[in-house]
DNA sequence: AATAGTTTTGCAAACGTTTTCATAAACGTC
DNA sequence: GACGTTTATGAAAACGTTTGCAAAACTATT
């Protein structure tokens, strides 16, 4: 009869069965030297009889930060993201920041509607994959004021901070390998590139080179696929049944490598001995493979740790300097790309 | 000199704008039908003008859902949980829900921390995955009487709503598996079983089967080793290494079968011929690798998908009761697992 | 032109906190 | 024991919204 009020229970109720004044319990949490050591164990007891638990929201309308990080990704179901993800989280909560995520889905109408929300939230600050964007996202976060960051590309003309790798570079590099190994006749694997910078810059880099060192890459060596090894290894498969057959396959990244390399498997074709194959971000497991997957590493991790170190900095304002960081890539050379004869 | 307040809009500074009174300008966002659409028209513009954006912040402490769903996971970057968040991410989402996201890698200490945190941000449901938790992290659930949900496992006597499959289930399946193709003598590779029911569950699963219908499994043939598939490699390397041979070896999850299966290749073993190996999951990449992975299928697209429904209906009232779901498993047979001679 | 409805709007209280300012209590000093 | 400090507490305003209620402005009806 007299348990009335199973309310969850607001600083007030605290304050009562404390006997002390809102003030004083407000205090307990936000500047407990200023409190009496005893009135601040009358309060603790209270608190943990009431099963009280701090409201973030009536904080925040008050200015202060509330202590979230809005994530914006393509997709969380992909090994890069996913490494990403886990390291940015890892960075930022040490800091006491909780994490926002959401996906996209690679449609950048949709990462606006994201951005939008996250700013509802108050977010104190958003991190976003590569440097594509809509002008309203762009618009939103300068208008808004919030810190941003661009995590994965690099480009030093970027208007956001951004802490990532050159991906122009990384197609580069892929692509000078196998022409430095003597490939001449090579194919292409890639994700469709519309609203992705990353995958755009990797084959303009890889074109480029190819351009001038190598056969000009026909059209029906090209393959275009999303990012999954099933789907790629049923395009690849598709591609090999025709002749003549390129010597190598430069891949956007080591999940079409492997589908890829499935699909070689399948095709009856040993790699690297009939085809060489080359991935670029070295996820997890591409060292561990059968054959080892030869591949341009991209340091995920690091490239998520950075990121989120510098944004919790810089929206405590233990920093102010936005910085452009460009990790360092290159090839690693493991097991599927052979050396042709007289290189 | 007139540019003074390059401040962040709120709804005040709408309604100066638009002339009208905060009133208006809120109902014409919760109850558009109720304002003159002239008037609407009219703090549209001013909205646009402004940059304004809601602080739901505010609308929080008025008892309003906050809008998020925390989802808290042993880890971000594996590829089950990635597929299971995106998965619940595209369920919740049509709701209007945003997600608060956080990993406690396997220490349910953490958990219950991760947990206080997303109550302090008010979060309208919680989803955790599994049924191991602190009795802390289950009272806090129930004090707070917040809409709370378990993915991944499926037990009928769990005290929370339940989206998974029955993972003792899946382990013995596996175990069967082996045994109906005639094998005896088999290892099995694990991860480490605290803190973790689904671990635990599929191992007691499979050991069950084994004691009865195989030999005893000796010490030597187990292996535990992380969810990684580099550290799976070594460990099973290691234990290849040594003689008698196990004929079949009954994985964990597919991530340690992908490590047992390089491991055969490195150590000059052909799977299956030499060895037979068996996972459970079915993780994207399963089907398509060469040779195709035997595994227990486990739906984690489904399970991520129906736990996200069932929890945003649990929060919008749509639904109250409170549901335990099972999902089907069963193996799925493919080229990693060989029949033994006179079966 | 007066009345009764209906639609549209504004006022003010409320939400759960933080923080400024003022006051009370305790302490030390001479 | 009167005074100035220091320490601890409380009252009340503020934060950016929503919402119940009442007033104002229209419309339709006579």
């Amino acid at each position: 009869m007299s348990d009335t009020k199973p309310k969850i229970s607001d600083i007030v109720a605290v304050a009562k069965a404390a006997k002390v004044s809102i003030s004083t319990v407000s205090r307990a949490y936000n500047h407990p030297e200023l409190v009496n050591p005893a009135t601040r164990k009358r309060i603790d007891a209270a608190v943990r009889r009431l099963g009280y638990i701090r409201n973030r929201a009536a904080q925040t309308i008050h200015g202060i930060r509330s202590g979230t990080i809005g994530l914006v990704v393509p997709t969380i179901d992909h090994a890069i993201f996913a490494e990403v993800i886990q390291a940015f989280s890892d960075a930022v909560e040490p800091y006491g920041f909780t994490l926002l995520v959401a996906s996209h889905g690679y449609d950048l109408e949709r990462e606006y509607g994201v951005l939008r929300k996250f700013l509802e939230h108050r977010v104190d600050g958003v991190a976003l994959i590569g440097l594509d964007h809509s002008v309203e996202s762009y618009n939103l976060i300068q208008r808004q004021e919030i810190p941003a960051i661009s995590i994965w590309n690099y480009d030093k003309a970027s208007i956001l901070p951004c802490v990532g790798a050159d991906n122009r570079h990384a197609g580069e590099l892929a692509a000078r390998h196998l022409v430095d190994l003597g490939h001449r006749d090579i194919g292409l694997v890639f994700p469709p590139i519309t609203d992705n910078d990353r995958a755009r810059d990797r084959k303009e880099g890889a074109m480029s080179v190819l351009d001038t060192l190598a056969r000009a890459v026909p059209q029906n060596w090209i393959v275009e696929t999303p990012y999954s090894i099933a789907d790629t290894k049923e395009a690849v498969t598709r591609m090999l049944a025709q002749s003549p057959l390129p010597t190598a396959l430069l891949c956007g990244n080591d999940v079409l490598a492997v589908g890829a390399i499935y699909a070689a498997m399948r095709s009856g074709l040993k790699v690297p001995e009939d085809i060489s194959i080359i991935g670029i971000g070295d996820f997890k497991g591409s060292r561990e493979m059968e054959p080892g997957l030869t591949t341009v590493r991209l340091p995920a991790r690091t490239i998520g740790d950075l990121a989120g170190r510098e944004l919790a900095r810089l929206v405590t304002k233990e920093s102010t300097e936005i910085q452009h960081n460009s990790c360092d890539i290159s090839v690693v050379v493991r097991n599927t790309c052979r050396r042709m004869q007289g290189f």
